[in-house]
Formats: structure tokens, sequence, C-alpha cells
DNA sequence: TAAAAATACTCCATAGGTATTTTAT
DNA sequence: ATAAAATACCTATGGAGTATTTTTA
């Protein structure tokens, strides 16, 4: 598919404008997991966290701005 | 990956380059069925045959020109 | 009948889901 | 303690390769 990058960074910007993944994965119809796991293979590929979370906050780090 | 109906789009230039599978295939480095499946792939999704072959002739169809 | 394309199979990698665990507030 | 992210485990799908069959000039 040539929207599997694409899926990859509309689900960053869905983590980021969400806040949450939680919240990021029902907008994607995603599950949490397989949203979590997507973003990990996107940082892992990029070689960079691209997000920064806890449990409880979740935000852009600063990478994302360069 | 971005690249895989790039990929298709290739290997169609391909064929229609080569007039054959069997180069194009050597020039994609993928197996001669490889190729074949990957026409008939993106044939059915475009809903229409675009490359009329026997196994002595290998053409675009008229649809690619329309 | 000999080349070239198509098919049959097997294998592997990837992506997703559910259930569970970990973690930070 | 609780809500949210991460992990474990399983399954399904897709794409590739090799071996074989079909086909047409």
């Amino acid at each position: 598919m040539i929207n599997c990058e694409l899926l990859d960074l509309r689900a960053l910007v869905a983590v980021a404008e969400g806040r949450s993944f939680h919240r990021a994965a029902q907008q994607l119809n995603l599950s949490q997991p397989a949203l979590s796991r997507r973003i990990q293979k996107l940082e892992s590929s990029v070689g960079a966290i691209l997000i920064e979370r806890t449990t409880r906050h979740v935000r852009l780090t600063p990478v994302d701005f360069h």
C-alpha cells in the first residue's frame, strides 16, 4: 500500500493532537497496542524518540521541531 | 513501504519496455513468477487487463493509453 | 517443440487483535 | 489505586522463491 508510511505519519499526528495513545487509537480505528507498536516502529526506523510518554503525559519530543 | 504501488508501476513499465516478463523480472531483480503475480494483482485492483501477453508477445493494452 | 508466462506449493515477514503486565501519578 | 502505555502471544495476509505446468508461435 502506498499509504503505509502515510499511516505512520497520521498516527504520529493523531497521538500528538490527541495527547493520548488511547484516544488517537480510537480515532484511527486501531487498537491501542497496534498504535503503540506503529509509533515504536516509526521511531526505530527514524532512529529517534518522537513522542515522550508516560502513563499520564504524551508530547512530541524536541526532535519533531528540528 | 511507500514504494509498494510505485514498484507495481515500475514493474508495468519494465514489462512494457522489456516486452517480456522474463527480461523485466531480471531487470527488477525479481523472479518471473513474482513479477507475473504482481502485474496480475495490479490488473485486478485496477479492474482491467493492462498487458496483453502470450508466450511470444507482450504489449500494453489500449487501456494504458486512455 | 521450445521458449516464455502462469500456477501450485511453501516459507517468511509484517500488521493486527486480545489479554495481560507495567508504570506513573 | 487507577488509568494509560507497553508487552506477550496468537492469527491472518501478502509477497517472494522454487518447481512445475501450460501455452503459442
